[in-house]
RNA sequence: GGGCGUAUAGCUCAGUGGUAGAGCACUGUGUUGACAUCGCAGGGGCCGGGAGUUCAACUCUCUCUACGCCCACCA
C-alpha cells in the first residue's frame, strides 16, 4: 500500500470511524483488565455539537483512548439528556410557526410530538460526536427517559420522599412567566438593567401625615401587606404600630419593625410585599403572616389578578405587570403622593432559558433537602475521596455547598419525568389535599384505597376514581359515578387489594379519587443519576446491554428506548424478562466494576447544576463517590475573547473546522490549548498549525515507506549498535515517561506538546536527517574485476581491497538494517503516543505501513524495556551542537549554502561522518 | 459585599528560585529524491506597577492597577 502524496483527512475519517464502531474496537473484551470509567455529560438530545462539546469530548476521548491503549477495560458511557425545558421550548417554537400552541393538544399528544422530534433530531449530535472521533460505547447508548433510567429517577424520588429529603412546600419560587414554570435558583441569571427608584408617600391612617417608602417595583404595592422600619430607627419609633392607608387599594396595613429595613437606604422605611419578594416573604413571616395568607396579585403570566381581599380596582385586573407599573406610578403621582424618582441600576433576575424577568411567586412546589444531601458531598471533597482538578475550584464548591438552599425540582412542563405523587382529598376536610407518593400508579391507588377505606363504615356506599386533575375531581358530582370494581380493574389493569374491601357503587354518596401531580422533574434531577443509573442501578433494572450486539448489527440494543407511551401513566415494565442470551456482564458486574467512575470531565459552568448534584445523589444512593477525580475545564471563547453566543453570531462551528482542517487537527488544538482551569481563546491559525503537523507526520511516514521502514514487529525496543539509534530509543523512553506524567496530572497541553516536539523536532528534524545519508547512499559494491593483474603483489592488493570493500558494504548494510528496524519501532511508538490525540491519521498510518493494523486499539501501552543510553545521548547531542554551530556560523559569515565546508572535528567518527553528510546534503 | 482567576515576544499561550520558551505572524534564504501544509538561518520580551524575603525573583510574600468570571436579599 502506497501512501498518497498529500494527506486528506476527510478521506480517512469516515472510513476508520465506521471500522472502529463495527468491529467493537471501542470496547474490546477485557474481563480481567483493570476497569476505567468515564461517563459522558449527556448532551441535549435535540442539540447539536458546539465548540464546547468539542473541547469536552476531545479531552475525554484522549483519556479514554490513552487508558485503553494501556490495556485497561475502558468504558465511556454515552447517551443524551431529554433536557426538559430546552426541548419543550424547541417543540413549542416549531408549533408557534404553524400558529399552534401546546395547549391545543392534550398532554399525551403533545408529549408524543416531542418524542417524534426527539426521534427526528436525536441522532444529530451523536453523529457529530462520531465525526470528532469519540470512542464511546455506542452499544450502550442511553437516554434519560429510557424505561430503565426513568425507573431509577422515580425510585430516587420515592426513596428521598420516604426519607423526608423531598417535600412539598408553599413558598416563593422563581417563576418564569414566559415559560410558565418554576425554575431553580441556578437557572436564574442576575443582570443589571437601568431602572428607577420610586419614592411613594403612604398616608397614615390617622391622617397625621405620611411615611415614605421607595421601590423599584411599584406595581407590587397592590399586594403590600406592611411597611417595615428598622427597630433602631428612632425617626419612626413613634409610628410603629400605626396603620397606613395604601393608595389605590385603600388597604389598611401596619407599620412594623424588622432588621431587614436599612435606615441608610431610601427613607429607611420599606414596603413589604410578602407574596412577591423574597426578602419581604421572610419579613412577612416574622410579622406573623402565614404563607397561605400572603396576598398574590399576579397570575402565571404575570398579569394582575385580584387579591384575596378584593381591593385591587377592577381596571387593573388582567393587565400586564409592566403596564401595571406605569398605571400605579401615574395614580400615585396623580394623588400627589409621588415624592421623587431616581435613576438606578437594578440587579434584575432573568430566566436563563427564556430571558424573561423572573417573578417571585407563591406556589406549592417540590423541594429537595439539598442541605442534608450536601454534607457527605462536602466531606468527600474535603477528605480527598474526590480530587478536584484544578484544586482552586474546591473553594467555589465548598462555598456553594455550604450555603446551599432547598432545591426546587418541580417544573410546570409536560416533557420530562412526571412526578410520582398522587393527590386526593383529605377525609377530614375534602378541601385539603393529601399526598400519595409511590413508584407506580397501582401502588398509589392501593395506598389511597386503603386510606379512604379507613373512613368506610358498614353500609356506606363509596366510589373511587382516578382523575386527570384536581379540577376534574372537584367538578365530579355524586351523579357522575365512578366505575365498578371490575370496570376499574379492567380499565386500569390494576388490582384493588382485597383487604381494602372498597365498595364501588353507582349510587355512591362518598366520592373519593386521586389524580397525579401534573408536574415533571427538573432535568438535572435525573441527570444527577447518570454515573450509576446508566450502569444498571437499581440492580433489577438493567440498562441496554450492548454486549456482542454491535458485532452482529452494529446498532446495539437501543431500540428498547424511545417508546412514546413509556413516559406517562403506565407502570414501567421491568426489562429483565426481555433480555435474553448469555449476559457476559451482568448489571451487577457493570455497576461494581465501573462505579465509582474514575474521572468526570466537565465544564466549570455546570459544576453546580450537574457535578455537585451527582456527588450528592451518588453518595446518597451508592454510598460512594460518583467519581474519584473531577476535572473542570474552561470555556472556549471567541478569538476576541468574548463569550461565544448564537445571538452575537460569533460562534465557531466545530464541524466547519473539521471539514477544513480535519478532526485530528481540531482535537490536537483542543488538547494543546487546554491548560488547567483556563478559558481557551479560539485561534484558527493554531488549528491550521496542527493540520500541518498531521501533514508532517504523513510525510515522515512516506519517507519511511520509501526507505523500507515498516513495522517493528515487536513491542520491546530493538537492540541497537549505532549511536544515533541508541539515542533515539532513549528519546522515546524519555518522551513516553514525560507523556505518562502529563497524562497522570491531566495536563493535556503538556501531553500534546511533548508528543508534538518529539515527532517534529527530534524524529523528523534530527533522526531522519541523520540516518538519511546512510539509508540513501549507494552501497559500494566490491565488483571491480581486474582482468590482467600484473603481479602477485598487485593481485594480493586487489584481493585485499575487495575484502575491505566487502566488509564496508556489509557494515553499511547492517547499519541500514538496524536503522530500518529502529526507525520502524520508533514510528510505532509515535503512532501509539499520538493516537489518543489524533486517532484517525494514526490508525491510517498504522494500517498503511503494514504493521499491527487492526490491533492498534488492542495494543497495550509499550514498555520500551531499555534505559536511556547516556553515552549515545551525549554523542548525538554533540553532533547536533556541531551542526547547529556550523550552520549559524555559515549564515553569519555569509558563506553561501552551496559552498562545501571542511570540518576538523574530533569525536565519534561515525557521528561526524553522518553530521557532515547532513551538512552536505543541505549544501549541494 | 464575598470568592476565584488572569496580566510573559506583534497575536494566542506554556514555564521554572539561578543566563526567558512554543505556535502563528515577521525578516533573510533554499525548491529535480518524505514534506513549500516544508527546510535552514534570524529579529523581537526592564516576564502589569511598587515594596519585601533571598547571594539570586518572571518564579515566593505583601500591595496597587487593569481585565474577566462566579456567588450574594439591598427595597
Amino acid at each position: 500500500m502506497t501512501l498518497d502524496k498529500t494527506f486528506d483527512p476527510a478521506a480517512i475519517e469516515a472510513k476508520w470511524y465506521q471500522h472502529w464502531e463495527s468491529t467493537g474496537a471501542f470496547r474490546p473484551e477485557r474481563p480481567d483488565a483493570v476497569p476505567f470509567t468515564i461517563v459522558n455529560p449527556p448532551p441535549n438530545v435535540t442539540g447539536s455539537l458546539h465548540i464546547g462539546h468539542a473541547l469536552d469530548n476531545t479531552l475525554q476521548d484522549i483519556v479514554i483512548r490513552y487508558e485503553r491503549l494501556r490495556g485497561k477495560d475502558a468504558l465511556w458511557v454515552v447517551g443524551t439528556d431529554h433536557a426538559g425545558i430546552a426541548t419543550q421550548m424547541v417543540v413549542e417554537r416549531q408549533m408557534a410557526e404553524r400558529q399552534q400552541k401546546r395547549t391545543d393538544f392534550t398532554r399525551d399528544d403533545f408529549v408524543a410530538k416531542v418524542w417524534e422530534w426527539k426521534e427526528e433530531s436525536g441522532g444529530t449530535i451523536t453523529g457529530q460526536l462520531r465525526r470528532l472521533g469519540c470512542s464511546m460505547d455506542w452499544s450502550r447508548e442511553q437516554f434519560t427517559m429510557d424505561p430503565h433510567f426513568s425507573k431509577a429517577v422515580i425510585k430516587v424520588f420515592v426513596d428521598l420522599y420516604n426519607e423526608g429529603l423531598i417535600y412539598r412546600d408553599k413558598r416563593l419560587v422563581n417563576w418564569d412567566p414566559g415559560l410558565k414554570t418554576a425554575i431553580s435558583d441556578l437557572e436564574v441569571e442576575t443582570r443589571e438593567i437601568n431602572g428607577k427608584f420610586w419614592h411613594f408617600r403612604y398616608p397614615l391612617e390617622d391622617g397625621s401625615g405620611y411615611i415614605s417608602v421607595a421601590t423599584t417595583r411599584p406595581e407590587t404595592m397592590l399586594a403590600d401587606m406592611a411597611v417595615a422600619v428598622n427597630p433602631a430607627d428612632e425617626r419612626y419609633a413613634h409610628l410603629v404600630g400605626k396603620n397606613v392607608r395604601l393608595p389605590i387599594t385603600g388597604r389598611l396595613i401596619p407599620i412594623v419593625t424588622d432588621e431587614h429595613a436599612d435606615p441608610e437606604l431610601g427613607s429607611g422605611a420599606v414596603k413589604i410585599t410578602p407574596g412577591h419578594d423574597f426578602n419581604d416573604f421572610e419579613v412577612g413571616k416574622r410579622a406573623g403572616f402565614k404563607p397561605a395568607d400572603m396576598l398574590n396579585m399576579l397570575d402565571a403570566e404575570a398579569r394582575v389578578v385580584q387579591t384575596a381581599d378584593g381591593l385591587i380596582p377592577q381596571d387593573y385586573i388582567g393587565i400586564d405587570r409592566f403596564d401595571a407599573r406605569k398605571r400605579v406610578v401615574e395614580a400615585i403621582d396623580a394623588a400627589g403622593l409621588l415624592e421623587k424618582v431616581e435613576d438606578r441600576v437594578i440587579q434584575t433576575p432573568f430566566g436563563d432559558r427564556s430571558a424573561q424577568i423572573i417573578e417571585p411567586w407563591l406556589t406549592d412546589q417540590w423541594y429537595v433537602d439539598a442541605k442534608t444531601l450536601a454534607q457527605p458531598a462536602i466531606e468527600a471533597v474535603r477528605s480527598g475521596a474526590i480530587e478536584v482538578v484544578p484544586k482552586s475550584w474546591e473553594k467555589t464548591y465548598f462555598n456553594w455547598m455550604e450555603n446551599i438552599q432547598p432545591w426546587c425540582v418541580s417544573r410546570q412542563l409536560w416533557w420530562g419525568h412526571r412526578i410520582p405523587a398522587w393527590y386526593g382529598p383529605s377525609i377530614e376536610n375534602p378541601e385539603e389535599i393529601i399526598v400519595f407518593v409511590a413508584e407506580r400508579e397501582d401502588e398509589a391507588v392501593s395506598n389511597a384505597v386503603s386510606y379512604y377505606h379507613a373512613s368506610w363504615q358498614e353500609g356506606d356506599a363509596m366510589s373511587f376514581s382516578i382523575y386527570q386533575s384536581e379540577a376534574e375531581y372537584r367538578t365530579d358530582s355524586a351523579k357522575d359515578h365512578g366505575p365498578s370494581n371490575e370496570e376499574f380493574e379492567a380499565e386500569t389493569g390494576l388490582t384493588i387489594p382485597d383487604d381494602a374491601q372498597v365498595h364501588l357503587q353507582p349510587d355512591s354518596t362518598k366520592i373519593w379519587g386521586i389524580w397525579r401531580d401534573p408536574d415533571v422533574l427538573d432535568t438535572w434531577f435525573s441527570s444527577a443519576l447518570w454515573p450509576f443509573a446508566t450502569l444498571g442501578w437499581p440492580l433489577d433494572n438493567p440498562p441496554p446491554s450492548g454486549e456482542g450486539d454491535h458485532l452482529k448489527d452494529g446498532g446495539g440494543a437501543r431500540a428498547a428506548s424511545a417508546q412514546p407511551g413509556d413516559v406517562s401513566l403506565k407502570p414501567t415494565v421491568p426489562l429483565h424478562h426481555a433480555s435474553h442470551g448469555p449476559p457476559p456482564r451482568s448489571g451487577e458486574d457493570l455497576l461494581t466494576r465501573h462505579y465509582p467512575n474514575d474521572l468526570l470531565i466537565s465544564g466549570f459552568d455546570i459544576l453546580f447544576f450537574w457535578d455537585a448534584r451527582m456527588a450528592m445523589q451518588g453518595l446518597h444512593f451508592m454510598k460512594d463517590v460518583p467519581w474519584r477525580r473531577l476535572y473542570l475545564h474552561g470555556l472556549v471563547r471567541a478569538a476576541d475573547g468574548s463569550k461565544m453566543s448564537k445571538s452575537k453570531g460569533n460562534t465557531v462551528d466545530p464541524l466547519g473546522l473539521i471539514d477544513q482542517y480535519g478532526a485530528d487537527a481540531l482535537r490536537f488544538f483542543m488538547a494543546a490549548m487546554e491548560s488547567q482551569g483556563r478559558d481557551i481563546k479560539m485561534d484558527e491559525s493554531r488549528v491550521a498549525g496542527y493540520r500541518n503537523f498531521a501533514t508532517k507526520l504523513w510525510n515522515a511516514a512516506r519517507f519511511c515507506e520509501f526507505n523500507g521502514i515498516g513495522a517493528s514487529g515487536s513491542v520491546a525496543a530493538p537492540t541497537a549498535e549505532l549511536a544515533v539509534n541508541r539515542w533515539i530509543i532513549g528519546e522515546v523512553v524519555e518522551t513516553l515517561a514525560a507523556l505518562d506524567k502529563a497524562m497522570a496530572d491531566l495536563r493535556f497541553d503538556a501531553a500534546a506538546n511533548i508528543v508534538y516536539h518529539f515527532v517534529w523536532d527530534r524524529f523528523c528534524d534530527w533522526y531522519l536527517e541523520l540516518v538519511k545519508p546512510t539509508l540513501s547512499s549507494i552501497t559500494i559494491a566490491p565488483l571491480t574485476i581486474f582482468i590482467n593483474p600484473v603481479s602477485d603483489e598487485r593481485r594480493t592488493e586487489v584481493l585485499e581491497s575487495v575484502e575491505h570493500q566487502t566488509e564496508k558494504a556489509v557494515a553499511h548494510e547492517n547499519a541500514r538494517a538496524e536503522i530500518r528496524l529502529v526507525a520502524g519501532w520508533v514510528f510505532d511508538q509515535i503512532l501509539l503516543m499520538l493516537h489518543p490525540f489524533m486517532p484517525f491519521i494514526t490508525e491510517e498510518l498504522w494500517h498503511a505501513t503494514g504493521t499491527r493494523a487492526n490491533d492498534l486499539i488492542l495494543a497495550q501501552w509499550p514498555e520500551p524495556g531499555v534505559e536511556v543510553d547516556e553515552v549515545a545521548a551525549d554523542e548525538i547531542g554533540y553532533a547536533i551542537n556541531v551542526i547547529d554551530l556550523v550552520r549559524s556560523t555559515r549564515t553569519e559569515a555569509g558563506i553561501p549554502p552551496s559552498a562545501k565546508i571542511e570540518l576538523q572535528i574530533s569525536g565519534n567518527e561515525e557521528l561526524l561522518v553522518a553530521a557532515m553528510q547532513v551538512l552536505q546534503a543541505h549544501s549541494t
